[in-house]
DNA sequence: GGCGACATGACGCCAATATGACACGACTGT
DNA sequence: ACAGTCGTGTCATATTGGCGTCATGTCGCC
């Protein structure tokens, strides 16, 4: 969920305090001694950022870090770059061949932590931001905000991601325990009933105009967003 | 605050020229002789626009433009080229290969400015100098300074940049990752958490007229700065 | 009419946020 | 250079509010 990143460092040491930090952080990881241990690994299991060591045995990082830029297959993995040179033409050149961060030891966990995180923030692609509308009613997800015709809505983050939810597959059934998996998350523990509270406060968030009438509940199965009709008659 | 501008030029004394003058109007200016160079700079700090001469040693202009834009992280940069010739098929091929605008020399530095100043309006608002005016919160970046009706506000640079920042993107929300970056910068390291404490130094400014309203936090997923209402109505 | 499923209202926990205080570095003026 | 000030980032603590749960009420179906 978090991401997979390969460590690339040849002191067992500081990798393995690395791989322990990031794998705390909730991000599956791979480790590698040298260049091509780590070329091995990245072509089998496609990680999503390599942090890669400076200084290595045989090949230097920064040519591995270019060799990944030039490869079709690889140039969407995103790099940082340790070192323990402090010199800001280091950081030139490890930017200019392609590395997405540097990062200066010494440095703090909490430190490398942020960096990471804003890396693969940058890379990731915007998810599915698009403005849905449905009957006169509006979601936007990227401006976190809803409005029913002229009317803003307000919605705590659980209420906005069910109705979006909804509001992407309108028309289906879904049980509560596939709403759970859907916007809640796969490995969450959720009574089933609390579902049920939920579509409460949904629809009585959407009852002033009327827009609650688009939540149904389809007893002994689940619940169901009603696809649009013609959005004649709401506003009555 | 008013920018940061990326000049590509290999003639030292024009890139000179062009540096002088664009730092004279107030944007942070940064040199690059060839198309390398540039990339580097361009990884590292993100300028706001790049200058671009059409024609640099090695790899022309124009290819760098299309790289800038074929690359998720740098397609929102905007380009402007410089160009000695003054055919218009020139013109075309550059607004086709994706520069926001294009100046022919020679041309006068007033021009050059002009330019640069609407394609920033253009691409990035909050990048302009121009006032901002919402639910009677003003705000003058060039003036540095900001009124709530007509009382005067006094506001650090960081609080008064992210304000400006809001104002410029009102309605939409940010988690605090997405303000580091857009407010304090891409590779700055700073804690989260302090985005909180300067939202508080902000709303407290702006207490005494009732605009600290107009910042909501939204929990879980960071703040937003509320639009204004003016074209709501209550039709329903 | 009885049973099972859903709706509703109230409540408490705890993570996320707000706040206050402090530490540190960059300027400023002497 | 030096002390003092100001702006800024960080930490510790207080506070809040969203969310999950339960107990109870209501409804629909056989």
């Amino acid at each position: 969920m978090a991401g997979s990143i390969l460590v690339v460092e040849d002191e067992a040491a500081i990798r393995d305090l690395l791989a322990a930090n990031l794998q705390r952080a909730g991000y599956r990881v791979m480790c590698a001694g040298d260049v091509p241990q780590a070329e091995a690994l990245v072509r089998e299991s496609r990680p999503d950022l390599v942090l890669l060591d400076w200084v290595l045995p045989g090949v230097p990082g920064l040519t591995f870090a270019r060799r990944l830029r030039g490869d079709q297959r690889t140039k969407d993995i995103s790099i940082v770059l340790l070192s323990g040179r402090a010199e800001e033409q280091d950081k030139v050149t490890a930017l200019e061949s392609g590395a997405d961060d540097y990062v200066t030891k010494p440095f703090s966990a909490r430190e490398l932590l942020a960096r990471i995180k804003a890396v693969m923030r940058r890379r990731a692609p915007q998810l599915a931001d698009d403005v849905v509308e449905i009957s006169g009613l509006r979601i936007d997800p990227a401006a976190h905000q809803v409005t029913a015709g002229d009317k803003a809505i307000d919605l705590w983050t659980t209420e906005l991601r069910l109705l979006h939810f909804f509001m992407t597959h309108p028309g289906r059934v879904f049980s509560r325990a596939r709403l759970l998996d859907e916007v809640w998350g796969e490995h969450v523990f959720v009574e089933e009933r609390t579902v049920d509270v939920h579509i409460r406060r949904l629809r009585q968030a959407l009852a002033p105009t009327g827009h609650d009438k688009l939540i149904e509940t389809v007893r002994g199965t689940g619940y169901r967003f009603k696809p649009d009709l013609g959005a004649a008659n709401l506003a009555a």
